[in-house]
RNA sequence: AGCCUGGUGGUGUAACGGUAGCACGACAGAUUCUGGUUCUGUUUGUCGGGGUUCGAAUCCCUGCCGGGCUGCCA
């Protein structure tokens, strides 16, 4: 036992971030580990947050940390209660527990005291620039801004006109409280950045008591500094803002977390970014924020997706600064690995075709024992229905079939999954030419799925007893863009493209009559089922109590489908 | 255009001046009452050009390419 303690174990390697923290706790600038979830409640949390969420909450559990859940609370104009409680629900079913919930509303009293106190510091200054005025005088990526005309002014004027501001004597837009950094800074965020706005905008949560409301950059290292945050881990788009909060926790004399950007992914297929998913929900181009083809979190479980699925897939896509592009297939390949192992096996007909097998007693019936699960017998067993009509898949019959069509055919012989051998007589059509029922034979030695002289069948296929079935509606899902990436060119854009051009018109097909195993019937909402040789699928949640709605999470994979 | 930042197989990620490795995918074979699973094997890479060095993915210069930045959004 000692000995295996004292056994070298191969270091793992660790990333850009670990390696950072490593160093701040040996250097002893922290002496432990604290890190934040930040989201502004103004939309619902997605695939992309699920990597936020993992860094920061794995981070504080390597480090025996805690994690704070802090609402970015800062612009009143876009926020609600609505999205807070939709936030704790995503990241609660992820499965992680943050130590304490914050809001950034809850320091605007702090914020503001501090910002007396840099304009006290000569370190901030009212501004009566219009927004056009303060653009034009900002400069630009190749040249510097100017001062403003108000920057002079005197720390005892501004500390007047900066209560007078929150006393809401001025009208929304007129003033501005700016840090007084370098209008030439090459970091446009130096450039005397706003710090305090006016604007009268109902708080969901400070209701009105305030009319001025603190940036960003005012408030968020601020806030991380409170709560003792240690390390502020978030995406690259803050790089540049980076001065910025040091500047100001500096500045303020206060803890001074240490901030680090990690580079965010785009997943193919998708799109990410709020307002495209807002405008989405918003047009009616999908369900909501929960329909099964988004990326939010609530999307994906509604999908089916499993938290481990999701988790498992921030850790797979690493952490790095450079911009990964992550193809969707490496998603849907962590939840097939997850579901492999949980997923209950279930037979079900997606577009069924009826077979009669015409050697089969008339009004028999016979109980079949199947698995629930190939390999995990803990799953144990269920009694699944056999009788003379059966509903089989129109995909495992063709009429003029390849060689290695390991399906039904006529003349050609295939198993029925858990039951017997059938091998087709003929194919019965409709005025139009369409295969509507099979007539079969069936060998009645063959019970269990094999026969006395050994012989093998190539195939085996699924089945619904028709007079068991269950009748149901099955989602089809796929992708919901037909690019990679749906985001047009400038050039193309100029042309009045938008990502909703590549909008997949196939990405939902609604199969109306399912055929489903009866021990379905009775399915929970909570679990993902297995419809063998077709792929994973989950009641919707949306359903009305007793209609019978899956959704197919996915696929299973395909080699032959793929071949053809 | 300026500043910041990054560039390793198809994708993602290691190697921190000393054997370019891992995962996923793809492909091939074996197993299989799911064309699934599982197992085995194969394949493909340091953005280009210079330099420093006994030795460079790694350090320097330069070019090219990608991402971010010109909100009183976060």
């Amino acid at each position: 036992m000692e000995e295996n303690i004292a056994v070298e174990t191969k270091s793992e390697s660790r990333h850009f971030i670990q390696q950072a923290i490593d160093a701040d706790l040996a250097s002893g600038r922290f002496q432990s580990v604290q890190t934040r979830f930040p989201p502004e409640p103004n939309g619902y949390l997605h695939i992309g947050h699920a990597k936020a969420i993992c860094v920061n909450f794995e981070m504080a559990r390597e480090y025996k940390g805690k994690v704070n859940l802090r609402m970015d609370d800062t612009n009143p104009l876009k926020e609600d209660m609505h999205y807070v409680e939709g936030i704790r629900r995503d990241i609660s079913w992820l499965g992680f527990k943050w130590d304490r919930e914050c809001f950034a509303s809850d320091y605007y009293e702090q914020l503001y005291q501090w910002a007396e106190k840099l304009i006290l510091d000569g370190n901030a200054y009212v501004c009566d620039l219009t927004p056009e005025e303060m653009r034009r005088m900002r400069g630009n990526l190749t040249e510097p801004g100017e001062n403003s005309p108000f920057r002079s002014r005197s720390a005892e004027e501004n500390l007047e006109l900066f209560r007078k501001m929150r006393a809401g004597e001025f009208e929304d837009g007129s003033k501005i409280l700016r840090a007084k950094i370098d209008m030439a800074s090459p970091n446009m965020n130096m450039r005397d950045p706003a710090m305090y706005r006016i604007q009268r905008e109902h708080h969901f949560r400070t209701g009105d008591k305030w009319c001025i409301y603190p940036m960003y950059d005012f408030a968020h290292g601020q806030s991380d500094s409170m709560e003792g945050v240690s390390h502020s881990l978030c995406s690259l788009e803050f790089e540049d803002h980076r001065p910025l909060y040091d500047w100001f926790c500096e500045k303020l004399g206060i803890f001074h977390p240490r901030q680090i950007e990690f580079a965010r992914f785009n997943l193919s297929y998708s799109v990410m970014s709020k307002r495209k998913l807002l405008e989405m929900v918003n047009e009616g181009h999908v369900d909501g924020w929960d329909d099964p083809r988004m990326p939010t979190l609530c999307g994906l479980r509604r999908r089916g997706y499993t938290p481990d699925s999701i988790r498992n897939f921030c850790t797979d896509i690493g952490i790095s600064k450079r911009g990964q592009w992550i193809d969707i297939d490496r998603l849907e390949n962590c939840l097939r690995k997850d579901l492999e192992n949980k997923a209950p096996r279930v037979m079900a007909v997606q577009r069924p075709l009826k077979v009669t097998i015409k050697n089969y007693p008339e009004d028999q019936v016979e109980v079949i024992t199947a698995n629930n699960h190939p390999t995990d017998e803990s799953f144990g067993t269920r009694e699944v229905p056999f009788s003379k009509t059966l509903y089989i898949e129109q995909d495992d019959f063709m009429e003029d079939a390849p060689k290695k069509f390991f399906r039904l055919s006529i003349g050609r012989e295939v198993r029925l999954r858990y039951a017997y051998y059938i091998t087709c007589e003929e194919a019965i059509k409709d005025a139009d030419g369409n295969i509507v029922e099979l007539i079969c034979t069936y060998d009645p030695e063959s019970k269990g799925g094999s026969t006395p002289d050994g012989r093998r069948v190539k195939g085996t296929i699924h089945w619904v007893s028709a007079a068991h079935a269950v009748d149901a509606k099955i989602n089809l899902y796929d992708r919901l863009f037909t690019l990679e990436n749906p985001e047009p060119s400038n050039t193309q854009k100029k042309k009045g493209k938008t990502y909703l051009d590549a909008l997949n018109s196939e990405s939902l097909v609604v199969l109306e009559d399912a055929k489903l195993e009866p021990f379905l019937k009775d399915a929970d909402l909570e679990t993902r089922f297995q419809f063998e040789r077709l792929g994973y699928y989950i009641r919707d949640s949306k359903a009305a109590e007793g209609e019978m709605i899956f959704n197919r999470t996915t696929s299973l994979r395909d080699s032959w489908t793929k071949k053809g």
